[in-house]
Parts: structure tokens; sequence; C-alpha cells
DNA sequence: GTATTATGAATGAAGG
DNA sequence: CCTTCATTCATAATAC
């Protein structure tokens, strides 16, 4: 098992060396999702707990009055984040103009390209470019889906005086029910002091 | 960097930059003492529900899971019921566990024994099982590409293309370590459950 | 700070 | 096998 990891050896400051573990993108992404299950499981405990207590008082059962919320960090070390690209404004306005151009189909070829180009302006892959086509097509076309049912259902109500609402009906039923299930996303993960007994009054 | 990965960057054919992330081992003790904190947490808040409910027996706040629709109904919406299969965590990891065995061809015979196996943890059907392998596997096979590139030297390479690079795709140590710690992907596990109880299978 | 929205990314499925 | 799409998930950006 030892002999299987692999070591990128990098000297330190007396000297010596030091030896580091090296995870891949994919071994950090899972890593970061068993994480996340205790997050998760967390969560809806809490939030079991919170139903029943808001039900019956049984605030004497919490288990302790000491706190420290497992998330927060008491050094501010962050463990798992995935970073996720962000387009520069730049980088966003040359994507617009391509997909613009009603290319329809971005070749594999096509996205190369276009990432080396992008690359010009800020770090991207290729990835990035396939992915950004693709949600930016899917999501054209959900929109243009909704405006033709807007249009063949005018709504009775008045929302003059709200332009922006006309787009946040997107979000299913289906999505609500799971953001009001596990409400804390699942954000970075911190370091923090193993001191097990006081995070009781976390679920307070 | 500020936060505790460090990275390597390495230039890539596109001029841009990967960067490979590092752990320290005690970097990584620390991670396992984190999770540690998640495990008690989760512990605890299973106690608490268990010395609660055990006075109240409150049917009513069992969690729904994925072919029930209790909650939904809860909810008071309309949720219609989800088409695309997801496998249950348990599921996921009898899947995985298939797939590390490295038989890569998933023969019929075979699809249809993990089908019935996986059945009796939820439903399934063989064209998902199919299905699962495929994505599976050209996914596992993509991304090897890219955390191949990522895992080269960080010295003057300048290699440009590598001809189909090999495939070591072993899990390294750490990864196995964490998926001892929670075998579980965190995927739809909130919506998994139907009873406490069935929690104490994710706490190690 | 918390809540909401926008959007990058992950993934089951379909078509070739 | 491959690509593509629809849907969902998670998070950066923003509103509150």
């Amino acid at each position: 098992m030892e002999a299987e990891h692999e070591y990128d050896s990098c000297s330190n400051s007396n000297g010596g060396f030091l030896y580091v573990k090296v995870m891949t993108d994919e071994q950090m992404e899972v890593l970061r999702q068993q994480i996340a299950v205790y997050t998760s499981i967390s969560d809806h405990l809490v939030q079991m707990h919170k139903s029943i207590t808001s039900q019956h008082d049984l605030s004497g059962l919490r288990l302790g009055n000491l706190y420290c919320d497992p998330l927060m960090a008491c050094s501010g070390h962050k463990i798992s984040s995935r970073q996720r690209w962000t387009p520069t404004p730049l980088q966003l306005q040359i994507l617009e103009r391509i997909f613009d151009e009603g290319n329809g189909t971005p070749t594999k070829q096509k996205i190369k390209d276009i990432a080396i180009e992008l690359g010009q302006h800020g770090q991207i892959s290729e990835t990035n470019v396939y992915n950004w086509f693709q949600n930016r097509r899917a999501r054209s076309k959900r929109r243009q889906l909704v405006s033709t049912i807007n249009q063949t259902e005018p709504e009775a109500e008045i929302e003059v005086e709200s332009p922006k609402e006309t787009q946040t009906l997107e979000e299913t039923d289906q999505v609500q029910f799971f953001q009001n299930l596990s409400p804390h996303r699942v954000k970075d993960m911190y370091i923090q002091s193993p001191d097990i007994g006081s995070y009781s009054s976390y679920f307070l």
C-alpha cells in the first residue's frame, strides 16, 4: 500500500527533503465528497433535532453548551473547496460573440482553438469552454421556452415593477425541496482543533 | 498560496498553468481529525435523536427517501417524481468496487447479475447498470488524461503531447484511507435513508 | 451576516 | 466506444 504512493520531493528550508503526497483532481474530488458526507449528515440530523425540539421544547436534552462550529476554522485553513472557473469579462465577451455567430456546433478542434485564444486573457481549460457552451445552449433554449409559455399564457398578475422576476421560476419545486432539506450547502471545509467535546452547542 | 494547499505549477501545451495539489503528512492528519469530528457529531446527533424519539415516537418525522413521496406531499407543492435513476450510496459503493476490480468489459450476463444484486438496495435496471459503466469508463478515462498531465514532473518538461499516456490508475492510499473512513458518496444521501436508524451504517 | 440568483460542473441517459 | 443533451448539484456573485 505504502509503496503505491506517489511522492513529489521538494526541499524545505532546512535543506532536507519534505515528502508530500500528490493527489489528482479526481482523488481530490472524491475526498471532497467523502468529507461532504459528514456535513450533510450533520445538517440533516441537526434539522431533525430542531424539528423535534421546536415541537417539544426539549432544550434540556442538549448535550452541552460549549461551542465550536465545525465549519468555522479555528485557524482559517480551508481543506477542500472546489475552485470553479469564472470567466473574465473579456473571456465572456469573446464567448458570447462566438456563441452569437451561430455556429451552434462547437467542434472539438474549435473548442481547443477557443481555449487557446481565451487563455491569453486568463486561465481556462478546454473543459471550461466545453461546459460553457453546453450550459449556454441549454439555458438559452430553456429561456426561450419559458418566454414562449409566458406569451401563450399571459399572467393576470401585475409584475410590471419587478422585471427581474421573469426568469426566477426556472428553478423547479424539486430544487427548492432539496435546498430546503439541506440549507447548509457544502461549503469550504476547515481544519479545526479536534476538540470533540466543544461542538455540541452548534446545534442550538 | 495562502491556503493549506501547496500548488506546484507546470506549464501545459496551451501555455497556461496546471496545478497539482499536494498535502503533507501533517495536513493529512489534521484532515483525518476533522473527519473524526464529523463522525462524532453525527454519532452524537443520532444518540440525541434516539433518546428523543424513544420517548415520543414521532413517526411523522421520518425522512423520505427517493422512492417514497411523503415528504413531497408535505411540501405542499407538486413535485414531479424523478425520472432519472440515481444510485443510492450503497449501490454506488458496490458499483465502484466492481469497477475497480478492473474487469473492464461488463458482460451482458454480468450486468444482469449486478442489476439483481443492486436491486436489493434500491430500484435499478440493467440499463442503469450498463449506462453507469459506460459513463464511468469514459469519464474516468478522460479524467485520467487530465490528472496524468497534472502529475507530470514540474520540472522543465516541455512535452507537448504524449501518445496515449499510460493509465496507472490506482486509487492512492490517501483516498483509500478516506473511503475506509466513509465508504459512501455524498450524492443524494439526504434523500436516502427513510429511518434514522439507517444512518448508523454511515458512521464507521 | 443571511438569503437568493446565476452559472460552472457532474452525471444519467440517448443516439450514432 | 463516442458525443450530446437534460437535469441536477454546488458555488461565485449578488441582493437583502
